[in-house]
DNA sequence: CCGTTTTCAACATAAATTTATAGGAATGAT
DNA sequence: ATCATTCCTATAAATTTATGTTGAAAACGG
């Protein structure tokens, strides 16, 4: 019922993989690379970093040795600017930001409860930087192996 | 990026709707009328409420007279049991319900930040009844009277 | 400088899912 | 019997998800 498009999911999956490989934004990381670390398709990988380019939170640079770097400092990328990037908003529902999409807005009281859910998720999303969830990812994946090694 | 579906959107003031003509679950309530008040085709309405009835949020009875009762009072319907019935889950993505929906779940950072936003969201649906849906609505029809009325 | 390779860019299309409408059968009250 | 209503199935329209095809820019080797 409440769900996050894959374009999200992936963007964000996109985003700290380019992150994990942010060396101070002076290699350009490649597509082809994230597709085959994250399992997911480079011509879907194309399309969705099409808005994140647009707002200045990757930069791509074309040709040979070419590909993406980020457009800022992981610790400057909010989990809330990616979403918002990826689709120009980050509201539950469109009457939330346009109270005009639904006709009833001003006697609706669900209205003011997916407002509330909205902001609720708005500042969870806020509080949490790129750099956040590579910690998170590079501590599960040591987690992970310690766990193999272990066996 | 995160979006409430119109099913649950339709769900939740379909919801509001019988609770505010609900006198004890002794009057059936026509989806024609709900249609009507709610400008939601009754079509549309006619498939939403299924799940609700399978998961006894309403009872519906057959043949002329017949219509919809919500299945307990309004206070004891919350919102996230209305979420919850629409899609048989509540969460922002399949893989905080089902670890083996994405085959990285044990090594992904983005998991662990959407399963806290799908407890954030859980805990505010919580806490949140169908009573209190209707008093919001309620309230604000009466606002929307008065400002008419004072012009 | 030229051709080749590597990469992003743009556009088109296919598949899947969600959203919405339609027709008619089953049920029960009067 | 008739009428009002839910119930069931089909299908159309729109959107999201995913793949394919071609083109254009930049680097590099000669
Ligand atoms: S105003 Fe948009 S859901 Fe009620
Ligand atoms: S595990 Fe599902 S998004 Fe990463």
């Amino acid at each position: 019922m409440i769900k996050l498009s894959t374009k999200g999911r992936y963007g964000m999956r996109l985003m700290v993989n380019l992150a994990r490989h942010h060396k101070n934004g002076r290699e350009a990381i490649i597509l082809k690379n994230v597709s085959e670390e994250e399992g997911i398709s480079i011509r879907y990988l194309e399309q969705i970093i099409i808005p994140l380019k647009i707002n200045k939170l990757v930069k791509s640079i074309r040709g040979a040795g070419g590909g993406y770097t980020l457009g800022k400092s992981p610790t400057e990328i909010r989990v809330c600017d990616v979403l918002q990037a990826l689709e120009g908003t980050c509201s539950l529902v469109e009457c939330v930001e346009d109270e005009t999409y639904c006709d009833k807005t001003k006697i609706c009281g669900t209205h003011d409860i997916w407002k509330g859910a909205t902001q609720l998720l708005k500042d969870y999303f806020s509080g949490i930087t790129l750099q956040d969830a590579l910690e998170l990812t590079d501590k599960k994946i040591a987690a992970a192996k310690k766990k193999a090694k272990a066996k």
